[in-house]
Formats: C-alpha cells, structure tokens, sequence
DNA sequence: GAGTGTGAATTCTTTCACAGCG
DNA sequence: CGCTGTGAAAGAATTCACACTC
C-alpha cells in the first residue's frame, strides 16, 4: 500500500518508458554510469522537460546536479515493465510472420522467452522452428495455463484472428501483439498492442505523397511517430 | 492552388485515416453501400464525432441523414494515402524480419509491391524469396533508382540502420519502415515509421503488470494503443 | 428521423520556467 | 553551477452539442 500516489497515467508514455529503457541499457553496455535529460532527450528526439517528466512520474529517479544512475534506473524501469524476469511468450499462427518472430533474436534481448508456438496446419506441426516445437491448436488451452503464458502474439489470418483471441484469453492470456489487421474485442482485463504492417505502409505513403503533392497545401506534416 | 484550404494536420489522424480504409474496403466487399460515421465508430473503437472530424478535414466526404458512400470514400482515402496505383517497395536486410515480409501477402491488398530485396551476406544474394531476387548491397542504389522506389522496410541489425538508412535516402527513398531499434537520423523530407517488436511487447507487459499489481495504484490504465 | 459538419468546451499532453538540491 | 522535479502556461486532440441537410 505504502507506494507512491498515483495522480494520472499517460499512454503514450509507456512507449517512451520503453525507449528510455532501451537506449540506458545500450548505455550501461557502454558502462556510462550517469546520463541527463537532455542527453537521453537527445538521443531519442524528444525534449528534456519530457524525459523528466515521464521518469518523475514514477517517483524520483534522478539526482538533482548530476543526472540519473544509469544501472539504477534501468533496474526500476525493468520493475516497472515487469521484465526483471523474463516472459514466456507463445506464438500463434505460424505462417511468415510467426515464423519471422520465432527466429527474432531481438526478444530474448528484452526479457522475452518464446515458449511455445502453435498453428493448425497439420503439416507445421510437430516441426521446430528457431528451436520451439509447434503444436497443434486444440493443445493451445492446455499448454498456456501448464506454462503460465500470459503474453502472446497472434499472427494468424484476420477472419480467424477475433475467434483465436477469444481462446486465449479464456485460457488465462492477459496480453496480445496483435498481428492481424482486425481490431480484437476483448475483456478489459486483456491488453492488446494492434501491429498493422499494411497500414503502417501506409502511413508512410501517406506522408510520402503530402509532403510531395501538397507541398504547399500541408505545410505542417510530421514525419515522425515515433 | 484550388484545392481545399489548409488549417492543420493532425499527425494521429493519418493512423486513424488508414483504419477507415481498411474498415471502408472490408464494407466494399460485403457490398454495403452507405454507412454512417456511428457505424465506423463502433468497428474501430472510436467516437462518431471523431469519425466526422477525421474524414471532414479532407473536404465534403458524406452526405446528412445518410452517411458516407462507401465506394466513393475509399476512392477517396486511397487518393489521400496515394495508394490509387501500386508502391514497389524494397526489402533491406533479408534476416527472419525480411524475410517474412518478403513473404506476406498482406502488403499486396493494400497497394504495395515488393520490388526488390538486398542483403550483403553472399549466401542469400542471388536467391529468390517469395518471388523476390535478393540482390547485393552494392546495388542497392542503382536499383533503387532505376525502379523509382520510394519506399523501404529496413529490417537490418540495429548497429548497421543509420548507415543503411543515409544509403536509401542518398538513392532518393522518401519512406523508411524501420524495424531495427534505433532512432534513425535522416533528412527532413524523409518519412520513418518506426516498428520496434520488442518495444511494443514491452509495452504490452507494462499494462499486464500494471493492471495485476498496480490493481488499486493505477486505476487508469488504458489498454488500446491503437 | 437520421446523420453530417463544425464552432465551442473540455480534456489530455507537452513545454516553459524556475525553486531547490547536490 | 548543472540538473532534477514540478506547478503553471501553452498547445493539441477529443468530445459536445447543435444548426443544417437529406
């Protein structure tokens, strides 16, 4: 209970917590012990106000003439993000995408253990793939819960996508990066991360062809959102 | 010059813009001809209102008392988003990541050709992925050039991204979808949209986290980033 | 009645600017 | 001094609410 008070969140936030944890752990790496706002700021393309902004609201983090503990603050960042200790991850839907990510190393980096993989194409399973066994969906509920799998990703075609969904979070999923160009419905109690490549594509086409066509009448468009 | 006046741009939006087109093609297909911004609303988890506001910062789109004309309001977006004719996209960097995007279809539906791929290890150049020659690096910018690409999805290890990304822009890519986790320095007429897998898993156990332990601490967590 | 487009009100985020610590 | 943490100000984005159209 004795914690800190918790005024108010910010979503976009969190997606900058995981940048900053990203570029102190490249940072401790190069065994920098101590960095400023303005440095992290830089790094990343924000502003300094914004870095202490967003590391303050989870209580103090930095020493006021000196700057934030690298290895300090990594640390808390990971408690905050829940990564101190790694996250068995399970992929389901194991066409190019899901194979992709079960050969990603970039995972593993971040605390991320991908401990299972299923699809239901009777060909891909019993196969391994980056070393995890593909099973059979029916044994999806099963494995889930016997190895505690909370966080998934579902690369599995959009018209089954919302009805895998469901399965997994009857089976006890609590978060989902969802590769299918669907929006899930889901229980309050589950998170999902929508990662779009067609629309994200497109997002870039768009700023590609204002900034080209209406050079003059969008004037103002960003080319970051990061 | 005729063109509608210009007030501002609202960088969020564009994400939005390209939800409805993907929600508007789906309604194409099912032949419904009319829906209204209520029924948009719902689809995607947001507001009428802010339906309304989205498409009408472009100009008249639907009509009162019916709604938006389906066939007619994706022409439109699609005009918007410069995806009425195809985009010849380029693959750098043929690890997992590139590989399964060499190999997804979803890219096509959405008006983008993969063109062309690069790599610089010797035992992927010459192959063929997913219908696509992996050429050398050393050939990139020719290629580049000679095909008119504009857009690339740069999936090469973190360490060698700036230094591939001032490669493409040198050859004249205006869009970067960036799959390596780091912050990419580029002109300003250069679009990057970043995509940082373990980053937006990240996220996603920061919501787990927060909404198991931080139950009471941290009422307000919002789960869709959409 | 159903549904758009839009100013005005509201809410959310970011930036400013400065008191105070190391 | 340099640099954090933080109210207060500024700036964006979202929602409200209603005039107006079909």
């Amino acid at each position: 209970m004795g914690s800190a008070r918790s005024d108010r969140i910010s979503p976009l936030a969190v997606k900058r917590l995981s940048l900053y944890l990203r570029c102190l752990e490249e940072l401790a790496q190069q065994d920098q012990t101590t960095v400023s706002s303005r440095q992290l700021a830089k790094a990343l393309g924000l502003t300094d106000a914004q870095v202490r902004k967003d590391l303050a609201y989870f209580g103090q983090f930095g020493r006021p003439g000196v700057g934030y503990a690298v290895q300090d603050t990594v640390t808390r960042l990971r408690v905050i993000f829940g990564t101190q200790k790694d996250w068995e991850v399970a992929v389901v839907g194991v066409g190019s995408i899901g194979r992709a990510l079960l050969g990603f190393k970039g995972f593993g980096q971040r605390g991320f253990r991908l401990a299972a993989a299923f699809d239901k194409d009777p060909a891909k399973i019993g196969r391994k793939i980056g070393g995890v066994l593909v099973q059979s969906a029916g044994e999806l509920a099963a494995t889930v819960r016997k190895k505690r799998i909370r966080l998934t990703v579902l690369a599995v075609p959009a018209q089954a996508a919302q009805e895998v969904a469901e399965a997994l979070c009857r089976a006890g999923v609590k978060g989902i990066l969802n590769f299918a160009p669907v929006r899930l419905n889901v229980p309050d109690d589950v998170a999902v991360v929508p990662v779009d490549l067609g629309s994200l594509l497109q997002q870039l086409s768009y700023f590609v062809t204002a900034a080209q066509a209406g050079n003059q009448t969008h004037p103002g468009v960003r080319r970051d959102l990061t």
